[in-house]
DNA sequence: CGTCTATTTGAATGTACTCAAAAGCGGTGG
DNA sequence: CCACCGCTTTTGAGTACATTCAAATAGACG
């Protein structure tokens, strides 16, 4: 089944019972999504939060000069929403769309306050999950103010070596808060000294 | 009391008995720490999460060529620790160290694990603290990638204007990712255009 | 194949940093 | 009370990092 993957991800975190199991799966939904399809719309509230099964899917906001930024980008076995706007139930001020053709599983705001209560454990799940969320926004806001573009993107790399074979390079860029032609600019200086190396 | 700041921190997000709130109070200590004092050193483990009573308190690192970064800044009514470290019980990477002469409640590890055993909706309490934490550290993401220091520091300032008062313009700088001196030419230029506008 | 978008490259510009020096400020001791 | 010390803040000059704009090239997709 392809719900296996957030069974896995459940069991890291917390015991379930086979009850408890099959109420969370009666209560997500699955959904696929063509390519640049959107999951949240800024200005919207987003009603569910989404856990990817295939395919990979970005966050993203447009600035005051209409350029897009990248918040967030989820591949298999992640949770994606514009987590303000679900927890909050008030307008997102964020876009999440498909990168890829993918397959999500979404749980409403209602039926997560419907698992909370029936499997108080779910809460454990969920505060791991955001604690960690947390600490990796933190690490990124780390980065921005102490490292290069360049740096970033090799922690970048470091980090995430599937998701740039996957991805426009333009959206790392997004992401990493440079240009797309500074991004290209970092990757040949990265290929020349690879070359004087070797 | 004093502990009246953290019953009113619960108070807004869940109901507790007097018996469980009991209980969270013999559970936490006061401390009072001076000015330079250090509630967590990088490299060791921090056993306790920190509730701010009075006084201030900040979270930073030091990177490679030395320079200190913050990661955070806490006044009264906020928790401030090393949150992996505490969470996962693992060394720090931060320094977590008070500011002004301060007045904190810390909650151990040990009897944090106590506290969500026996009053399961704590879980609750904290799964929404942290959720708030990570929204404001994704907040600081979307700014870092697509604002100028300028603008960020107009930010910090619509945001903290309170704290500014009270700390080292050097701390605001280490916090926005700019120098000192930099954060300096902001400012001369700020007025300037203060004065040519009115 | 042709069209559209993404990527690369170069030149000119703007943003932010480093270093060095001067000025301001707060505390401390004589 | 004031002189001095240490630290923060300001200022200026020169430099490095990153952006914009424009044009050329390469890829993706129908």
């Amino acid at each position: 089944m392809k719900t296996d993957l957030l069974l896995e991800s459940l069991k890291k975190y917390i015991d379930l019972s086979e009850k408890d199991t099959d109420l969370l799966l009666s209560l997500v939904r699955e959904r696929r999504v063509k390519k640049g399809q959107f999951l949240v719309h800024e200005g919207a509230v987003s009603r569910c939060t989404n856990f990817v099964l295939e395919g990979s899917i970005r966050t993203y906001f447009v600035d005051l000069n209409g350029q897009e930024h990248i918040v967030q980008f989820a591949i298999e076995g992640w949770w994606i929403s514009d987590l303000n706007s679900f927890v909050m139930q008030s307008p997102a001020t964020f876009n999440v769309q498909a990168i890829e053709d993918s397959v999500v599983l979404e749980l409403s705001f209602e039926n997560l306050e419907v698992l909370y209560e029936k499997v108080p454990k779910m809460e454990r799940y969920f505060r791991v999950l955001t604690q960690r969320a947390f600490v990796a926004f933190q690490q990124r806001v780390v980065q921005n103010i102490s490292m290069t573009a360049e740096d970033r993107y090799l922690a970048f790399q470091e980090k995430y070596p599937k998701i740039e074979l996957r991805i426009p390079q333009k959206l790392v860029a997004s992401y990493l808060g440079i240009s797309a032609e500074f991004l290209s600019k970092i990757k040949k200086r990265l290929k020349e000294e690879m070359g004087s190396k070797k």
